[in-house]
DNA sequence: GTGGTCTAGACCACA
DNA sequence: GTGGTCTAGACCACA
């Protein structure tokens, strides 16, 4: 994985884990990878999957079996909050940066439908 | 000015600075304010300015001149060139945060009409 | 039993099982549960059971007897100390902890008293 | 300052800088010391310090100011919720194992009154 | 095997 | 000077 030097990797790794979470690959109640395999897959330090991890804890997202592992959280309810919180963050970050770049309203959703479609000839 | 405490201030100062160019603020070949005035401004230290500064010199956009102050580039294609990169750059990261949410193509489109209507209505 | 995650959950095996000596579930000369047994009860690991039961042992609360068990002490007067003691240390420490917190004595007190009326409320 | 080796560190750093501020040592709105100088105040590690300060900054209690320090939070409401709810905290686990001792609520309040009574012979 | 805590030490951003 | 992040490595509690 690569990682944005702009960002502090903890919060790139719980960015990733949420993804994970919300597309699928890791279900409600499912066990997380073991702290020390995914410091290897990622390349990191096992303290900074600790760092993500603990926020995620800490947000009720992930609940920590001593000894077991790290588990998603059941709660469906919340996990489908997360999704819609973290996708409003998105559009208002990416609305509020082109705004800025003095884009209109319009011309923001018409540059967003050209980038997808020259996005899809690209990977088609 | 509010910072994002996830990013290195200096970057958003950066960035802030070329809204304002694009967006007309500072046209082309103006002097920038003094980067005493922009530190106070900003409520940041002068050095952090410097540092912003610094990497605009670099890319071409401003230049300095000694004992006068800093200056936007009068490369007015320069500055075409650094809009269309900053906008592909904004959509590309907007888009693939979105699509990692797990939301189709047409989903993204849909959700930023959303948002934008929504927004219009707080703001009118 | 719900465990505090800030403490050891062996220490806290411990105290439980002094608790149900002292208040008569378990009296002198008593068998205690089996090990996997108190493990099972308890959902956790026999390991973990083993600890608690070890240093019960060497303060001389319980005596184990090859393949028959592990035994209360018949020591009444040991039992009666570790009572004791046991207050004492509870008391010391609300009383420091709410001192900490700068309550005087006589709010410490008063604090006690409203807790345990409005607690009487709930439960009645 | 002596730590109980059964409750983490960090756990207890955060408890005693509450402390400090419920008591008036440190105001709403005073400087925290510098992390480091508390560290060595207290024969921690900083990182250790800072793990206890990351939880006070979540919960809204001190609130960081970039290159300057940490800072107790001006709002004095905020900081009168949190005395409540450590005091009732308190008085919870107090109760709670005094009961568990087999202490009726008249013997616990009474055990209360001796305990001060005899402390405050001892310390005046 | 699995997570939790802590240390020593380094490097960076910011004032 | 002051805080934030990260690493390497150790030791412990628990299953």
């Amino acid at each position: 994985m690569q990682f944005d030097d702009k960002v502090p990797i903890y919060y790139q790794i719980k960015n990733y884990l949420y993804h994970e979470m919300l597309t699928g690959q890791l279900t409600p109640g499912a066990k997380l990878p073991a702290i020390r395999q995914l410091a290897v897959d990622l390349t990191v330090n096992v303290n900074t999957v600790q760092r993500a991890l603990g926020e995620m804890i800490t947000a009720g997202i992930v609940t920590s079996k001593r000894g077991k592992g790290n588990f998603v959280t059941t709660d469906t309810a919340r996990l489908a909050q997360l999704k819609e919180q973290l996708t409003m963050e998105q559009l208002e970050r990416a609305y509020e940066q082109l705004h800025a770049l003095n884009l209109t309203d319009d011309e923001i959703i018409a540059g967003l439908k050209q980038y997808i479609a020259q996005r899809g000839q690209q990977h088609d």
